[in-house]
RNA sequence: UGGGGGAUUGUGUAAUGGUAGCACGGCAGAUUCUGGAUCUGCUUGUGAGGGUUCGAAUCCUUCUCCCCCAGCCA
């Protein structure tokens, strides 16, 4: 074999596996519960399996863990498919479902019963859950434990049958109520739902847990190396327990591993549903979501998701990656390939007193100085302009670069300003437009005397701009770590969410499609939201990605 | 006070008995037609004590702290 491409401590054990003969062919898969969407913790799932499968030549299989129909839905299927290829990653032929095995599952469990290993149990839920005991007590045995394997046959199929309503008895495994592992204290293999399911319909209204269904998919599909996440590390010896009881093709190696954190932002899919639910974002989409819907409408790359997910490493220390890390990678991979955009969003006029009237220049524009391939532009400057109102200021603190009464600043591929006189609003004081001149000699940008100007701004012309809707984001929640926040929706940042209106484009943004990707010039990246309309009715609304990092907000800030 | 895991700099992650490295963040500077990008330098770290060893993040030992488990959820 060439050089390793053990990265983390799973790869370790598989090339041991793989030099070992243990396995010839890896097999790995990656098994949501169709109960919500998916989020960038499972993304870091999605790259682990499937990462795995391709750099070890073998295979990562979709499985869908559709055992309890009180909570799955087909729309969560149909998202979770999508985000699963938007991410890059392919399946191929091996798209299955848990429900696809419930047929072999209860044979399975009949086995078990006939081998005198699991028992229909009529206790109730309290009941069980006393039975159980605690942490630091040992539980008891269920008197019906020990019914005799025939009368459990019978009871077992009549369950299957309906015979019996939703919570009367469950099949158990017969382990030890004394185990100091609460897994291992006779666990539930099958419970009666009365539910119809997404996929098998009416055929069932027994359903298998987690802990049965899981490791016998895992084994009938050839599974390898299944790998999940710290909290199941208790219910290992179960997953083999329950494999070692039965006639099975192959028995998985169980490995586990740390999920993913994120500061100021959170997880758990039942809490993100909650925001869903209380309308406290605008859908598992809504682009402040870390759902992988959420960071595609905000304007996220695959690559960059993919790149984050390999970066941040694989380990068993919990942990909570910095968000700043996430901005870093979409950050790196937009500088390369996003073209540079001019957009003002809070617009201020400028007049351009000694630029003829009526006159209009159509300027070159590189659209990315980090690849002259994608080539240039043309851009109409005229005598009425709009510029960034924070490009100007009337009393500029010190190291502030840019306008100012008497001062020159340089129109990014256009011409040298200096600006003359301000009209201010008498009431406010805020400046209203303002009046400069420019000099001809700097067409493009540049002055052939070698004068410097210390500030650019970018820009738009006013009979040409566009106007557009442009939404800033920011971390869902102000403190780092919301999951420990009492009261999750009312813990969400109402400043998350800016909606600038009137803002100014520049005019070959006319054309734009939802899901396109740029910069606009000194402020960040952005993203053409579906809400986006062609036609009569045009509407343009941006999605702000990720800001440019931004050296004078942090100078502002120290001042 | 049962069982299972874990602890390396601000954050994340390497180093498996031989110079504690990398990335992000932060700070400083260079450079720049984006206060972007790029480049350079810096950045109080092996949870604590004892032991083995020429040499310990790594091995032994005692302790501390953190996470998970008592669903007919996954």
């Amino acid at each position: 074999m060439e050089e390793s491409l053990a990265r983390d401590f799973i790869r370790a054990i598989i090339e041991e596996d793989l030099k070992n003969k243990t396995h010839e062919e890896i097999i790995t898969r990656f098994p949501p519960e169709p109960n919500g969407y998916l989020h960038i913790g499972h993304a870091k799932s999605i790259c682990l399996n499937f990462g795995i499968a391709r750099d070890y030549n073998g295979r990562c299989h979709l499985r869908f863990d559709d055992t309890d129909p009180s909570k799955e839905e087909i729309e969560y299927i149909e998202s979770i498919k999508e985000d699963v290829k938007w991410l890059g990653f392919d399946w191929g032929d091996h798209l299955y479902y848990a429900s696809d095995y419930f047929e072999k599952m209860y044979e399975y469990a009949v086995l078990l019963i006939t081998g005198n290993k699991a028992y229909v149990d009529d206790l109730s839920p309290e009941q069980i859950r006393e039975y159980r005991g605690t942490l630091t007590r040992t539980g008891k045995e269920s008197p019906y434990r020990n019914r005799p394997a025939s009368e459990n046959l019978d009871l077992f199929r009549r369950m299957k049958d309906g015979e019996f309503d939703d919570g009367a008895c469950v099949l158990r495994a017969k382990i030890d109520m004394s185990s100091p592992n609460m897994n291992m204290r006779d666990p539930t293999l099958y419970r009666i739902k009365k539910v119809p399911h997404h996929r098998t319909k009416d055929r069932w209204c027994i359903y298998p847990m987690y802990d049965f269904a899981h490791c016998l998919s895992d084994a009938m599909e050839g599974i390898t190396h299944s790998i999940c996440t710290l909290e199941f590390e208790d219910h290992r010896p179960l997953y083999d327990w329950i494999l070692d009881q039965l006639p099975v093709p192959c028995h998985p190696r169980q490995i586990e591993f740390a999920r993913l954190n994120v500061s100021h932002t959170i997880m758990s899919k039942r809490k993100l549903g909650l925001l869903v639910e209380k309308k406290a974002v605008s859908g598992w989409d809504d682009p402040r979501m870390p759902t992988i819907s959420g960071l595609r409408r905000r304007g996220f790359t695959p690559e960059a998701i993919r790149t984050f997910c390999d970066r941040i490493g694989v380990a068993k220390t919990n942990s909570v990656v910095d968000l700043a890390l996430l901005e870093h990678y979409i950050r790196e991979d937009l500088n390369k390939r996003a073209p540079r955009m001019m957009a003002v969003l809070s617009p201020l006029k400028v007049v351009i007193d000694n630029y003829q009237e009526d006159k209009v220049e159509w300027l070159d524009a590189e659209n990315n100085p980090e690849d002259p391939a994608m080539g240039s532009r043309k851009l109409p400057f005229t005598r009425e302009l709009f510029i960034e109102r924070d490009d100007f200021m009337e009393d500029p603190p010190p190291k502030y670069f840019r306008l100012a009464p008497g001062r020159e600043i340089r129109l990014k591929h256009a011409y040298y300003i200096r600006c003359e006189t301000v009209e201010k609003d008498p009431k406010t004081g805020e400046a209203v437009e303002i009046h400069c001149t420019y000099d001809e000699k700097t067409r493009g940008g540049w002055s052939e005397d070698g004068r410097k100007v210390r500030g650019t701004s970018h820009w738009v012309s006013a009979p040409h701009a566009l106007r557009a809707e442009v939404r800033l984001y920011d971390h869902l929640f102000c403190v780092p770590n919301p999951a420990e926040e009492k009261d999750i929706v009312q813990s969400v940042d109402p400043e998350s969410l800016t909606v600038l209106d009137g803002c100014l484009v520049e005019p070959g943004l006319a054309d734009a499609k939802p899901g396109d990707t740029c910069q606009f010039l000194r402020q960040g990246y952005f993203s053409v939201d579906a809400d986006s309309k062609a036609g009569v009715k045009k509407r343009l609304v941006f999605n702000r990605t990720a800001t440019l990092r931004d050296t004078w907000a942090k100078i502002q800030k120290k001042q």
